[in-house]
DNA sequence: CTGGGGCGCGTTTTT
DNA sequence: CGCGCCCCAG
């Protein structure tokens, strides 16, 4: 097999055991995905079936970089192969065979916004306050519950104090709710196919049969419900691949335990173990950085990764004033860099630790021009405007579902407020055991007596509205009905016409959506209105479209992982930011965190970063933050401090006699007037910036302004300076009103 | 029933 | 600081 000559003897090895059981300890870098990618290609080389392998990953971009490399090697077979993340592969199987523990095949999967909320209308029907006990916090106790195979009666049965009691019972009630709505949080997605396959030996014969081989990534990460899920499959034919690398085991917080690799070697005794320990991605000096860190965790099995790269450049630490010039700094040095080694913008990336950083990241990109993309932001699916569209989606696939019918029930306004739906529901909810849905009690309004003549009437029409698009959907395209109905509600005229640039930006937003749908229907000849929402309920779409741009990435480390770059900085390094933690960081917590900041390292293939700052504003106040512990456990000998002064001006020194405009205003760089209409592609706004702040200093007592959201008025009065700058201006639509004019972008007319 | 204004809240990481 | 939620006036 010629493919094999392409990688080292032990590489080899794990690719072409291909029986029984192996665990694949993959360090950083050292070719993990590789293996992974050719062991599939060396399976169906063998003969196996491309869709008797089952490959299974942590999140979509691995699932579809595993793919797209299969396909290199094997061409067209690789599309049979079943490779997805857990929640999608099971979905997908859920959707085959749900029947067979009470669900019907059009179930509706509740993301975690949505299921906060159906916490918290559990919690109004059982008469449990939410200010007295936090849906949050019920939340989340549930699906840590959950994740570990803990079932509603198991919880009552340990829950000690009232917060656990009170999580009992809405555990209880929730799981029964998912149920009658035919709906499934993430959570189910696993739990029910154990369900499925304990209650139902044929079925789970079945996929044990029809997937031979096994291949899990990330393996360290699994919780217990995909490490059950996994060993049953298994079970059969015992060709079980698994890899992971305890160091990079980021998600303990949600359940992963990494017990699993331990309990792996006691499931399959026989298991061959192969250790990958050449790095192929970073310098010397990278990777030692790496293992100085690393080596501060107790708790960590030692492993000594190696590499034949040159000893390249040390890490620059970088001190910046606040969070502000943290970006601003991290801009010169991207400018630097791009100059001397010749990159592009898309060889740069920015990691911080919460997603909230970002924030201040964007205002230094933005000021400089530079074109970036946000990895898994504000996600597109989560914003109100689309999750109102969806909802009437997924109502019209599964009347069911009551948080989405709740959510459109008054949207666009037809006049049904708060008083009018809980006397449905209470009506719905008096047939205990047997609740009717809040779709058939909509359907039954006549015989409420307590609701208005004209009320009724309202409703039945909005049932009648909702029936219509049901029949049409076996008549239509998934995109047709979508837009029949979007221009139906008149959401598009709605936002058109409010003409405020936030209502334009939703405008915009729905217009994305049907073009997502439009999209999805082109691609997949048997698209149907349900896959749409499946699709869209569990991969986020911009890691689709964003990839090419050429523009630097912003994301968090967690969502760095598998991932590398020419250069990377990794920013807010300091402590209680990262390592993340309130008063004290438990150690458990703590290591984890430093696991997190080896990921980071270890993306960096060049050259690595490391910013914080003397000062950031935390919940609206400043603190002064302590630098990291992190990087100070990193070897002195690898670091260069850089002090305040030459880090400001790095282009004076490197003599950039371009100038920054120049420099990055050549086609390849180019960013303004690209017509993205990606919310996170903002570098195109950045002259929005300085006309405003220009005109800021010209603003006076008389002047006529306009305001993007008031319209025009005439400034009666100025008081303060710089940020607390106000102003009252008297609008011609409102009247008089007090502005902040750090908000408020009043344009001089 | 709706919309606006004010208050208090929490705030990590993801499928 | 920004959001969600609650209360109040129309």
């Amino acid at each position: 097999m010629d493919f094999l000559q392409q990688l080292n003897p032990v590489q080899q090895q794990a690719v072409s055991a291909s029986k029984g059981p192996v665990m694949i300890v993959a360090g950083a870098g050292s070719g993990k995905t590789r293996v992974l990618t050719y062991r599939v290609a060396h399976l169906i080389h063998q003969g196996i079936k491309p869709y008797q392998i089952l490959a299974l990953t942590f999140t979509n971009k691995a699932a579809k970089e595993m793919k797209q490399r299969i396909e290199q090697l094997v061409g067209d077979d690789a599309v049979k192969v079943w490779a997805g993340t857990f929640h999608s592969i099971f979905a997908r199987i859920l959707r085959h065979e749900c029947e067979a523990i009470g669900y019907q095949r059009n179930f509706t999967i509740y993301d975690s916004d949505d299921s906060l909320g159906l916490v918290k209308n559990v919690m109004a029907s059982l008469n449990i306050s939410p200010q007295q006990f936090n849906p949050r916090g019920i939340q989340s106790r549930i699906s840590g519950a959950k994740n570990h195979l803990v079932s509603p009666e198991m919880y009552e049965e340990i829950a000690k104090d009232p917060f656990e009691q009170r999580t009992a019972t809405v555990f209880k009630a929730y799981q029964e709710r998912l149920f009658k709505n035919n709906a499934m949080d993430f959570d189910d997605l696993l739990l029910k196919p154990i369900e499925l396959f304990q209650r139902n030996d044929r079925i789970l014969e079945k996929y044990q049969h029809r997937f031979q081989h096994l291949l899990v990534d990330e393996y360290q990460d699994t919780n217990r419900a995909q490490y059950v899920l996994i060993t049953m499959m298994a079970k059969r034919f015992r060709n079980i691949c698994v890899v992971g690398d305890d160091a990079q085991s980021i998600y303990a917080f949600r359940g992963a335990d990494i017990k699993n690799i331990l309990d792996f070697e006691k499931e399959y005794p026989d298991c061959k173990v192969f250790r990958l320990e050449q790095n192929y991605r970073s310098t010397k000096t990278i990777l030692a950085a790496a293992d100085s860190v690393i080596k501060n965790n107790r708790n960590q099995i030692h492993k000594t990764l190696w590499t034949s790269n040159p000893q390249g450049e040390l890490i620059t630490v970088i001190e910046a004033e606040d969070d502000k010039d943290e970006g601003m700094k991290i801009v010169s040095h991207i400018q630097e860099q791009c100059n001397r080694l010749k990159l592009d913008l898309k060889d740069f990336a920015v990691l911080y630790r919460t997603n909230a950083q970002s924030r201040s990241l964007e205002d230094g990109l933005r000021r400089n021009g530079i074109p970036y993309v946000i990895v898994g932001g504000v996600e597109f699916y989560k914003r109100k405007e689309i999750k109102d569209v969806l909802a009437y989606l997924r109502v019209i696939v599964n009347p069911k579902d009551e948080e989405s019918l709740l959510r459109i029930i008054n949207y666009p306004l037809r006049g049904i407020g708060e008083t009018t739906i809980d006397k449905i529901v209470r009506q719905a909810d008096f047939r205990p055991g047997n609740r009717a849905t809040l779709f058939d009690a909509l359907c039954d309004v006549s015989a409420i007596s307590t609701v208005s003549e004209r009320t009724k009437n309202i409703i039945l029409q909005f049932v009648q509205f909702l029936r219509k698009y049901m029949e049409l959907k076996s008549q239509m395209s998934a995109s047709e009905v979508a837009r029949a109905l979007v221009d139906d509600l008149g959401i598009l005229k709605a936002y058109k016409e409010e003409a405020t640039p936030e209502a334009l930006g939703r405008w915009e937003n729905v217009q994305e959506l049907l073009s997502a749908i439009t999209e999805f229907t082109a691609e997949t000849p048997e698209a149907t209105l349900e896959g749409f929402l499946e699709e869209v309920s569990l991969v986020s779409p911009m890691d689709e479209v964003v990839d090419q741009r050429n523009a630097i990435t912003l994301m968090t480390l967690h969502s760095a992982k598998g991932l590398e770059f020419p250069v990377v900085f990794i920013a807010g390094l300091e402590e209680g930011l990262f390592p993340f933690y309130q008063l004290a960081p438990e150690p458990d917590e703590l290591e984890e965190e430093r696991r997190l900041f080896y990921v980071g390292i270890t993306r960096a293939k060049v050259k690595l970063y490391l910013t914080h700052t003397r000062l950031r504003y935390r919940f609206g106040d400043v603190t002064y933050p302590v630098v990291s512990r992190f990087a100070e456990e990193i070897e002195g000998s690898l670091l260069y401090h850089e002090t305040s002064h030459r880090a400001a001006f790095p282009s004076h020194h490197q003599g950039n006699h371009l100038g920054r405009e120049e420099a990055f205003a050549s086609p390849r760089h180019k960013a303004k007037g690209n017509g993205s209409s990606h919310p996170e592609f903002l570098a195109d706004r950045e002259s929005d910036y300085e006309n405003e702040s220009q005109e800021v200093i010209t603003l006076h007592v008389g002047a006529k302004v306009e305001h993007e959201s008031f319209g025009i008025g005439k400034i009666l009065q100025l008081a303060g300076k710089g940020d607390s700058a106000k102003a009252i201006v008297l609008f011609e639509s409102i009247g008089p009103k007090n502005l902040m004019l750090k908000y408020a972008k009043l344009r001089l007319m």
